[in-house]
RNA sequence: GCCGGGGUCGCCUAGCCUGGCUAGGGCGCCGGCCUGCUAAGCCGGUGGGGGCAACCCCGCGCGGGUUCAAAUCCCGCCCCCGGCGCCA
């Protein structure tokens, strides 16, 4: 019988899960609520049970009943304990659906290497790569984010103020079009042109060569879900910030490939030697940002759309914390590769979404913006997900548990571009494209290959 | 979108018309017996939940309804197959 972790953490030690919730910054009172509710409805189901059985007895004992008299008695005791039992099914029913609410609602439990901090920290480096570009009014802000943590990292001093990438795009290159965008779809759409364009695919098909290489399997997966999907994979916050619906039915577009992947095996079980399995899906995202009030309302870092590949992996619990670390290695080979400097951070408890039991994002250096900025989020969501899809672990002796589930960024591709644009911008505003992305432009005539150039030396048409 | 056929405990399948004994069988899988080993054969197990346990409840795509009693009858929805229509 597979037990969800939280439930079964809830059951026999309480006090460890409210911890949890403490590190979280939740009120530890859920767990209470959480736990009396469970006990209750126990009770209750009992109770139940109890009746249902008598009624199962006297309804059996009709079908044999020969004599018309014997019958009549009998179908009027059916019906007084049917009638008992209807008033009981509807407080269970009641109590039934107040727990599963509630347990839904429950985070995932934090594990123990995650770090606890104050309100105004999200993360904690662990690690940095490359050699920033850092522009010398912002010298002091990027001790803040490297030397505070106790790194001391090796770096350019840059005199000019690089441009950002709102500017790289809308009046250096002139290769995005935010405004006309905001007109015809509204604000954080955009249009891209040409050499952007050929860019977003070469990014995108470069993440997907390399993964799978790596041996993950290259997925399309549905770019709308039914609500029960979402409901599976993203607690209620998420959905109301990112969620768009479509008119009139149960369809949602995905957020993120994610979601339709996870539910790839909604309702299954998977035999153990068959784990892990690793996905690697390529789809458009859709967000709609709603939380994120004014924030990098300029270009195209938060977004309502982009183009992501995406990892996914089924694990067993036992290997989900090493696979953990490779979705995050392979992420940051993959920045490496672009040669974009970059760090990774470990995200505090209070940061971490309801299903991730940890979280690490890859931040990349944003030299215009003096910061290090969000490209790649990966996610141990150990059972979380698999115990509200329904997907179950089955062991060599046929014992079952849940799967974990994991995800991880591989390549999004409006934000890369951003990293791109700011990183490898020269003092005349041309762009010099990453060395790796090459043979995916090769084979396009059209296609740029060393450079993007700020002067359009071609016509569109 | 319309008409017809279908969805049964991992897979295949019986049961549905004619409501009522534990949803029967085959395959696969797990455990045991047998055997020098393997195979075959034989026995048991193989959906979910509650209970320390004996045991009990729920479960035949999903949700309602009729009935003392529903896999079985009725209604709505989802999905699959075939045909027609529409579109590329």
């Amino acid at each position: 019988m597979p037990t969800w972790s939280v439930l079964r953490l809830l059951r026999e030690n309480p006090e460890e899960y409210k911890e949890h919730l403490r590190k979280r910054g939740l009120d530890p009172s859920l767990a209470d609520r959480a736990r009396e509710l469970d006990e209750l409805w126990r009770r209750k189901l009992q109770e139940v049970n109890e009746v249902r059985h008598k009624h199962n007895v006297v309804t059996r004992m009709i079908a044999k009943a020969r004599d018309p008299e014997e019958r009549r008695r009998l179908i009027e005791e059916a019906r007084r304990l049917l009638k008992l039992r209807e008033q009981l099914d509807a407080e269970l029913k009641r109590i039934e659906e107040e727990r599963r609410q509630l347990l839904w609602s429950l985070p995932n439990i934090v594990m123990p290497d995650v770090p606890v901090c104050p309100e105004d920290v999200e993360g904690v480096p662990i690690r940095f790569w490359g050699k920033p570009k850092v522009w010398r009014g912002h010298i002091e802000q990027f001790k803040e984010q490297t030397e505070r943590w106790g790194f001391k990292i090796d770096y350019e001093v840059v005199d000019e103020k690089p441009v950002g990438h709102a500017d790289m795009l809308e009046y250096v290159l002139r290769l995005g079009d935010t405004r006309k965008a905001a007109e015809v779809a509204g604000s954080r759409f955009y249009y891209l042109f040409d050499d952007l364009v050929w860019l977003d695919i070469a990014l995108l098909l470069y993440a997907i060569d390399y993964m799978t290489r790596k041996g993950y399997r290259l997925v399309l997966p549905p770019y709308m879900v039914r609500h029960r999907v979402l409901m599976g994979v993203i607690d209620v916050e998420t959905f109301k910030d990112a969620i768009y619906k479509i008119e009139g039915e149960d369809l949602y577009l995905i957020a993120t490939a994610e979601h339709p992947l996870a539910a790839l095996y909604m309702n299954e079980e998977i035999k153990e030697d068959e784990l892990p399995i690793k996905l690697v899906g390529v789809s458009p995202c859709f967000r709609k940002e709603a939380g994120a009030g004014n924030r990098d309302l300029k270009g195209i870092f938060r977004v309502h759309q982009f183009h992501k590949v995406e990892q996914f992996v089924f694990a067993k619990p036992e290997e989900s914390q090493q696979i953990h670390e490779e979705l995050i290695r392979n992420a940051e080979e993959l920045f490496q590769g672009l040669g974009i400097p970059y760090r990774v951070v470990n995200i505090c408890a209070h940061e971490l979404g309801a299903p991730a039991a940890k979280k690490y994002d890859l931040e990349a250096w944003m030299p215009a913006q003096g910061r290090y900025r969000e490209m790649v989020s990966a996610s141990n969501c150990t059972d979380w997900q698999a115990y509200r899809l329904n997907i179950r672990l089955v062991r060599k002796n046929m014992e079952k548990e849940f799967v974990h589930t994991l995800n991880s960024t591989a390549i999004a591709s409006t934000r890369t571009i951003t990293a791109i644009l700011e990183n490898f911008q020269e003092p005349d505003g041309t762009v010099v494209i990453p060395k790796v992305l090459r043979p995916y432009l090769e084979a396009f005539p059209k296609a740029p290959k060393d450079a993007i150039h700020p002067v359009r030396r071609e016509k569109t048409g």
